[in-house]
DNA sequence: CTAGGGTTAG
């Protein structure tokens, strides 16, 4: 039928086509239907009709198109009721336009209009989503005041309000005084406890639920669910799923994913397979569930597994690909990281950042920096983590200069945050530009980052990591804010620079302000306590560790091991490691290395089969242990057996360490020209630590003609570390050429590079003495020095000779003799020999290498005076016995 | 119900 038919009806027609319209207006199912029914509406001139004008916004609502159902209330500005305010507000909440329903609800007050009850939960609606308490506040005394109090429906809704504005109180209040509640107000004030981390109560209402006899719902069943979790009530959470069962409402997704959940938290992984399995509608929260469940799991292979089932059937969103890609980078499957890509590619993924980020990270992971930095350029646009993870890239790979650029670039397209901060120093800590440090921290400061506890964190870590304990210190005693990461930094600080005393001072610090200790804490008490070496303070700390109850941590137990072995209590370490319950591939190392500190090769070897045999897959830090422990014990052909395992068993490519280690123990053994030409055929550039192996071995040996030429390589390499300047010094004095030492001395104080000077110390009834090299000013300083008189003279009939080489300073040689005397170490022991019982052991610590000198001195001393010194030096432990040492002169 | 970057520790 026309148009113009229609309009030369009869009136009664016109009524019948009026009910007919309204008829087809109520149930129209799609968009196109009813532009074609408002045309007609309006070729009618029915459009003023306010009954028509409010159905069509209500359903132009409906079909999602709030800008027709503002245009139809805006011309019929001319009669509006208040059916028609009612239906406006409406419409704008169920599309999202919050703000709008607000103003339309303000307009509506002015003109002293009163919203009914239906429209009063939208109003409510609007407010809980903007999160505007002011308003929500308001427009609950305006429900009062015109008496809506005891509405159910808008109570239901004042309740969902309150809860999302988190203030649960309020919520409670309207529940309390609801005289008629349905199951929608139990599960609206359970969620409302439930999002908001009020395990105890969202569980208490599920309880009070059941005993006024309503049946649970989906919603209740999914509300409640994760205060099982937050609780950690694996029973509740049981007793919910055998009700869950019983009541029906398995079938729903929403719960079923709920219980997934819930199982992972637990770790209950069997569970989880039982509910995915029994599930016979899932959805892509299910699948992520699983993937992500998995992957929190440790169980990485599976996650990446089920996502190559789940694209089988199944799109995924971004959140799997996500959860995915984050698998593949923890395991560094570059295969199916790979994969992946491709999938986003082919499937149009790539626009969403977060799985941008994710695959930059992955390929990173798999060390694919090409390709991260491919992925970084394609992408449209980027954030603060995209670049932050390319920093990060580039940083964990060991391409400072890169990270450093990529920075600058960075900068001038937006601002770093404090993480990007983070992210650098750590990066400092690393790399050797120490000029990059100062300016880093200069543009911290200048942008006012300082004030963010993390950063602060990391500044003090970078200073003390560079050896600059002072500004570590400054930076914490400038701090305004800290945390307990920050004491537990400058502890660890202290230990990096190796100052007891100040890292002592610390830990007392924190505990008077109360602050609770974690485990980095005493890791780094740990670390403290193993470089002092005093048996009493070790044997005290772990017992405090008990107290505290970290004895099961593994790490701790780590620690442990080392701190007793360096202590000189090997048999201790072997009992804490014994009594671990769960050791991992460090624990092993901890041992491996204890022996070999006391060059016990043969033993750290049979350990190192014993960790193969109970199945810990052996990883590059254990085989620098397993190498050192050969060096110190002249195992040179087990050596090799070990580096090319390590290589052809266990594809470890052998770092700079690794040749370090084999250096030392080749040169050592008196391979020097075989360590030579093994230097020269590393693949890398050999650094500062490898050439200074060869070095001090070539010292001991006295092969003065490759020390000379290994000294100008050494020297070559111009490291910032000064003890290698004074190896090679050392070769210079042993020479005889005093004006290159001189010179050499005169360059490092240029630089501002200092000797770091040696200390020896003993621990006598519970007190630690320290001694420096030529110090005089102690208590019974004429007594040591008398008796160490006395004692070369008892030496020097036993046929000891001062080996002069070993004094470093251009004097006489009777001098020489004197300044030999004048060994930190030599003090140590002759003010233990006067203050200990005759015939009982002494035990020294030395913060540098023994030397040689007072190495062959102390072993006539060990059997002149009868007695068993153990002397751990910075790399080593030496026994003396009558004569001998324990080290074989392999150190 | 599910998602991305950082500090302390061998």
């Amino acid at each position: 039928m026309n148009t113009r038919k229609l309009c030369s009806l009869s009136a009664g027609s016109r009524d019948f086509f009026y009910t007919s319209l309204s008829n087809a207006l109520s149930s129209v199912t799609n968009q196109r239907n009813l532009r074609r029914i408002h045309s007609l509406i309006i070729t009618l001139g029915l459009h003023n009709s306010v009954l028509f004008s409010g159905k069509l916004i209500s359903k132009y609502s409906q079909f999602k198109d709030p800008l027709a159902s503002l245009s139809i209330f805006g011309q019929s500005s001319h009669k509006k009721n208040v059916y028609l305010w009612n239906t406006i507000i409406r419409a704008m909440t169920h599309n999202g336009l919050y703000s709008t329903a607000l103003d339309f609800y303000t307009q509506m007050r002015e003109l002293r209009i009163v919203p009914d009850n239906y429209t009063l939960p939208s109003v409510i609606n609007s407010c809980a989503n903007l999160l505007d308490f002011e308003t929500a506040k308001l427009v609950h005394d305006h429900v009062l005041e015109v008496g809506f109090g005891s509405d159910l429906y808008i109570c239901n809704a004042l309740i969902d309000m309150y809860s999302r504005l988190n203030n649960l109180d309020r919520a409670r209040n309207v529940f309390d005084g609801m005289s008629k509640r349905d199951l929608i107000t139990w599960n609206s004030l359970i969620s409302g406890y439930s999002s908001n981390g009020y395990w105890d109560e969202a569980l208490e209402f599920f309880y009070k639920l059941r005993m006024v006899g309503l049946l649970p719902d989906c919603f209740t069943v999914s509300s409640v669910l994760p205060a099982c979790s937050g609780l950690m009530e694996v029973v509740e959470g049981q007793l919910i799923h055998g009700l869950v069962e019983k009541i029906g409402v398995m079938r729903d997704v929403i719960v079923s994913n709920g219980l997934l959940s819930m199982y992972f938290k637990f770790d209950k992984l069997v569970d989880c397979e039982k509910v995915f399995n029994k599930m016979d509608v899932r959805d892509t929260v299910t699948w992520n569930t699983m993937i992500c469940g998995f992957f929190n799991s440790s169980l990485y292979d599976e996650s990446i597994r089920l996502f190559f089932q789940m694209v089988h059937d199944f799109e995924p969103d971004t959140i799997t690909l996500s959860s995915v890609l984050q698998a593949c980078g923890h395991v560094r499957d570059l295969k199916s990281g790979r994969s992946v890509h491709d999938y986003m590619v082919k499937n149009r993924y790539t626009g969403d950042i977060t799985a941008n980020n994710l695959l930059i990270n992955t390929y990173t992971k798999c060390g694919e920096l090409l390709a991260s930095r491919e992925v970084f350029d394609s992408m449209k646009s980027r954030d603060l983590v995209s670049w932050n993870s390319m920093i990060i890239g580039y940083a964990e790979n060991e391409f400072y200069e890169e990270a450093i650029e990529l920075f600058n670039m960075m900068k001038m397209e937006l601002e770093p945050d404090s993480i990007t901060y983070v992210i650098l120093l750590t990066l400092c800590t690393q790399s050797t530009n120490r000029y990059f440090a100062t300016q880093l921290h200069c543009t911290l400061l200048k942008q006012g980052f300082d004030s963010i506890i993390t950063v602060g964190n990391s500044l003090i870590d970078m200073y003390a990591k560079v050896g600059e304990l002072d500004n570590s210190l400054e930076q914490f005693e400038n701090m305004e804010a800290r945390d307990v990461v920050t004491w537990n930094t400058i502890i660890a600080a202290c230990g990096h620079c190796e100052d007891c005393s100040l890292g002592l001072r610390m830990i007392s610090r924190m505990r008077n302000k109360g602050i609770t200790f974690e485990v980095p804490t005493l890791l780094s008490t740990l670390t403290l306590c193993s470089f002092l070496g005093a048996k009493r303070q070790a044997k005290e700390l772990h017992g405090c560790i008990f107290r505290l109850g970290f004895e099961s941590d593994v790490s701790i137990g780590n620690a442990v091991i080392e701190m007793y072995s360096k202590s000189g209590i090997l048999w201790y370490s072997m009992r804490v490691f014994k009594l671990m319950k769960t050791k991992d591939v460090i624990s092993w190392t901890a041992l491996i290395s204890a022996y070999g500190m006391y060059g016990e090769g043969m033993k750290a070897l049979k350990i190192f089969q014993k960790m193969k045999k109970v199945g810990i897959v052996p990883d590059h830090v254990v085989f620098v242990a397993i190498l050192f422990a050969c060096s110190h014990s002249g195992l040179v052909q087990e050596g090799w057996d070990c580096f090319y395992q390590m290589k052809n068993d266990y594809s470890i490519e052998p770092r700079k360490e690794h040749y370090a280690c084999m250096v030392d123990l080749l040169s050592r053994s008196g391979l020097l020209a075989e360590a030579e030409d093994f230097i020269l055929s590393m693949p890398q550039k050999p650094d500062a630590s490898i050439w200074g192996a060869l070095l001090s071995a070539c010292r001991s040996s006295g092969d003065i003609k490759i020390a000379e030429r290994v000294s100008k390589r050494l020297l070559e390499l111009n490291s910032d570390d000064p003890g290698y300047h004074v190896l090679a010094s050392n070769v210079y004095a042993a020479l005889g050429k005093w004006d290159k030492v001189k010179m050499m001395r005169k360059s490092l104080r240029a630089r501002g590079l200092k000797k770091q000077p040696g200390f020896s110390w003993l621990e006598i009834q519970n007190r630690v003495y320290i001694f420096g090299t030529g110090h005089r000013f102690f208590e019974q300083y004429k007594e040591v020095h008398d008796f160490l008189v006395v004692l070369s003279d008892l030496m020097a009939k036993e046929g000891y000779v001062a080996d002069l080489r070993f004094a470093l300073h251009d004097v006489e040689d009777d001098e020489k003799v004197e300044m030999l005397c004048g060994h930190s170490e030599r003090l140590a022991i002759a003010f233990g020999v006067l203050n200990t019982e005759p015939g009982s052991p002494l035990q020294i610590m030395k913060n540098l290498r023994v030397c040689g000198d007072c190495h062959t001195a102390t072993k006539y001393i060990s059997k002149i005076l009868q007695r068993v010194i153990l002397v751990r030096d910075a790399n080593r432990f030496h026994l003396f016995k009558d004569g001998t040492c324990s080290c074989g002169d392999h150190w």
